[in-house]
DNA sequence: CCATTACGATTACACCTGTAATCTGAATAG
DNA sequence: CTATTCAGATTACAGGTGTAATCGTAATGG
């Protein structure tokens, strides 16, 4: 059974995780506990938003059941509750049943047409699917 | 270059083109062009749709530039305006850049812990690289 | 002890999305 | 010529998302 109909992209919760939100996830995914204070270093540069923005965020994944809050004087310590491996992972499969039917290689003849494929990166590909077939 | 910042999944119009949307699209990639009738018979069954849900779905397509029209007496036949390869390879394409920093590499090694790889699947894509390096 | 700060919580609000019902005008049946 | 039908257009409306301002409260500086 490679395809799953039902999607599920990170378990804890089982709610979905939406652009803004994963960009708080990932800093948190790079570094945790942290206070909103700390993320917002993180992201807000980037993406240009202001604290509030981040704080809504923490507060929409906390509810979402993807951040778990630890109580630090009168700030949150903020943690990941769902891997990033788990979240990744759903996100892989959600693309690959729904576009291309489950099937992993049409995804990789595409990719290789976008020139999304380095040399390097079809070097580490081989490395991988011979230490699959092991 | 392999990262891209700006996001373009399918050119003609720019606009994103959503999930529910995307189901639409796939019936006219299968045929096209078709009516409004034709897309609902293909699609409504599988998704639980009715008439006015396709035909709002096929307007803001139009209206994002992913369908043309052409009249066929009081109806229209729809057209898509962007091939379904573009669209896949861009989104493809998003999702490697956000999830795995532009490279496909790791990618492949998400979907294989997944188990989203069969054995054919890895044979298709050894045969896929053998021709890459040629 | 009081004013200011620094947090999280609450509220806001416009746009997108999913899912339709209703309106309007043209073709067609009688 | 009129009533019905059928197509697209307009409107609806709740929930999610991006992006924030404001509120209430607890700690902290003086």
């Amino acid at each position: 059974m490679t395809t799953r109909t039902e999607d599920q992209q990170g378990d804890a919760g089982g709610e979905r995780i939406s652009d803004a939100e994963h960009a708080v996830m990932e800093a948190l995914w790079k570094r945790s506990p942290q206070t909103a204070a700390e993320v917002c270093e993180t992201v807000c540069k980037d993406r240009g938003w202001s604290m509030p923005t981040v704080k809504t965020l923490l507060s929409r994944l906390v509810q979402k059941g993807a951040l778990a809050t630890q109580p630090d004087g009168r700030r949150f310590l903020y943690t990941p509750l769902i891997a990033r491996s788990a979240y990744v992972g759903g996100e892989s499969r959600r693309l690959v049943d729904r576009l291309f039917g489950g099937r992993a290689a049409p995804l990789l003849a595409h990719l290789a047409q976008e020139e999304a494929l380095s040399p390097d990166d079809i070097a580490e590909i081989e490395r991988l699917l011979q230490e699959m077939k092991k």
